[in-house]
DNA sequence: CTGTTAGCGCCTTCAA
DNA sequence: TTGAAGGCGCTAACAG
């Protein structure tokens, strides 16, 4: 370390030091192309000897890109921190883009879309993740057309837009299919929250499989996700219905689920049998386990972050929608 | 909306529908102080009409701020997510920052050093509060001098640096001291890992209560924070020594002390009791409630934060230490 | 109160 | 392969 001053070295002194022009400086620190071995050499030194890391907000101005996208979660902080599907998002996105020169950028919305959507016009990030749009959240008006955005969890209004998700639909109609196949006649649901699109395609999924079986689907009751949301929303189903099998749309929900039904003296299976969504953790710990359905959290995110990354590169790229499947974990609640 | 191009508007294209030159439009964004009524009025209406948000790499070119801070979770990502302290903490200065103009970055560090304090010196933020430093990850070195920094948990070289933490030792003494109080008289811990303060004080407050009561303290196995390790610590620990008392020194690892205490048929607190730390969540679901030391991680972060933010302003203030104190949260378990 | 004038640190044509 | 020159968009003295 020869730094004289307390100020982070430049590029001009970097080229000073290694006798080359401040152009040459800048490219061999940029990839080499062009460079002669020792001027390349005599870069390399300089910058090694006065520790110069270059300045990322000229580089950004310079080149209208700030090595960084956003992981949008659209959801208050207390909930975001309980919710294993949005923590196993951050999981995912987070490692996927460990192994880029990208930085992560955490933006929990807390519900103030105006702030966020000027934050990623403003280009602060070269592009976006948005996990489980809610309707009411006008994101994707504000950001159309602005930077690439990848949403994780399809959003309501999808045109034009890029998503991964896993497949709601078929999963809860598989869900609800093995309480029919148990023989349990009077299936309710403890569904998801309305205004996210897994919430209303679960809750479809149920009805067909209903449906399909010819049974009633009129014990319903939604829930925000949340444990205590679901206990309420239990006990508003099993005050007015009188079920011997739930659907719940999520694990977490299941537990609130159950502390409603334990309150009642209510077994599960024996009583009331129960099959969850995610198996994200929650599930294994219940007794007796959960049969749950699958949730590839890691799998979409690594999809949605190797999409965004597509889009970086070539923005051109026209929007894409995944549907990941998602599969039956066997459990005891059934 | 009258933007023609595609490109975001520039203060130039504000200054010029406004009628007014760059300064005046630049004055009148920010602050608006010494600029006329008209004027002012002129550019709030060109801002609005051209939808116009600063570009912030040029801003922070300009002004030599960014604009965000970091948050540095010095731990592999999958650690990080199975944290309640952490995760915690995540939450405090995520909403301690909300009332501000500050963005949070989150970095999880995966320990690689390298690439974190680069981030750090090239300026990518202006600030950042680092999270349970690890003996070995040579964070302080790194950033000494730099931009301002608060530690939340104490670093092991301290001096000349600001942090927050919770009084540990005093914390684990208490504990302790509810088991020696109870009639314990062979009573073991399952420590904290040696490469975190957290872990060497509530180890020493263990040791202190037990040599001011006379009693031996050779019943000691670390575990690193996680449930499987300190799973098998409690295996060791109870392999070696015959104890009727564990003082561990997380909830989260009494979750694993509890599986190794089950799986032997020991009850608590008959055959062993047990007192934990941090009452975040965790200590309420076990059976009985694990008696436990609060670990006021909101006000820990909330104060780092402020530390920082007052650093931010006048980055000559003098280093801070904070230690919170913890009380006892009764529980079943003893 | 306002406009002019310089940068902030980097990248990138363009000629040489 | 190299260097000179201009510009990315904004802020901050400094005169006026």
């Amino acid at each position: 370390m020869s730094t004289i001053s307390g100020r982070a070295p430049t590029l001009d002194e970097v080229a000073r030091e290694a006798g080359v022009s401040r152009s040459t400086a800048s490219r061999a620190i940029n990839g080499g192309k062009r460079v002669s071995p020792t001027a390349q050499a005599a870069v390399d030194d300089a910058v090694q000897r006065l520790g110069f890391t270059p300045n990322p907000a000229a580089r950004a101005l310079a080149t209208q890109q700030t090595g960084s996208v956003a992981l949008v979660i659209p959801e208050p902080d207390d909930r975001f921190l309980n919710d294993p599907f949005l923590l196993g998002v951050l999981r995912g996105v987070s490692g996927a883009l460990a192994v880029t020169e990208l930085q992560l950028v955490l933006l929990i919305s807390n519900r103030t879309p105006g702030r966020l959507v000027r934050y990623l016009q403003a280009g602060h990030v070269d592009g976006a993740i948005i996990a489980s749009p809610h309707r009411g959240d006008h994101l994707e008006e504000g950001l159309r057309g602005s930077r690439p955005i990848v949403f994780i969890g399809r959003p309501f209004e999808m045109n034009g837009l890029s998503f991964v998700d896993v497949d709601n639909v078929t999963g809860a109609r598989l869900a609800t299919e093995v309480l029919v196949r148990a023989g349990r006649t009077r299936i309710g649901t403890v569904a998801g929250p309305t205004d996210m699109t897994a919430g209303q395609d679960r809750f479809i999924g149920w009805q067909e499989a209903l449906d399909a079986a010819g049974l009633p689907h009129d014990a319903a009751e939604a829930a925000d996700f949340s444990v205590p949301a679901a206990e309420a929303a239990a006990e508003r189903l099993l005050d007015a219905h009188d079920v011997d099998a739930i659907f719940v749309a999520s694990d977490t929900m299941a537990v609130g689920v159950r502390r409603a039904l334990d309150r009642r003296g209510l077994r599960v299976p024996d009583d009331v049998a129960l099959v969850g969504f995610d198996d994200l953790g929650t599930a294994e710990l219940m007794h007796p386990r959960l049969t749950t359905m699958s949730n590839p959290v890691l799998d979409l995110s690594a999809r949605a972050t190797s999409m965004l990354l597509a889009r970086l590169t070539d923005p051109s790229l026209p929007p894409e929608h995944v549907l990941l499947p998602t599969r039956l974990v066997p459990g005891g609640s059934v």
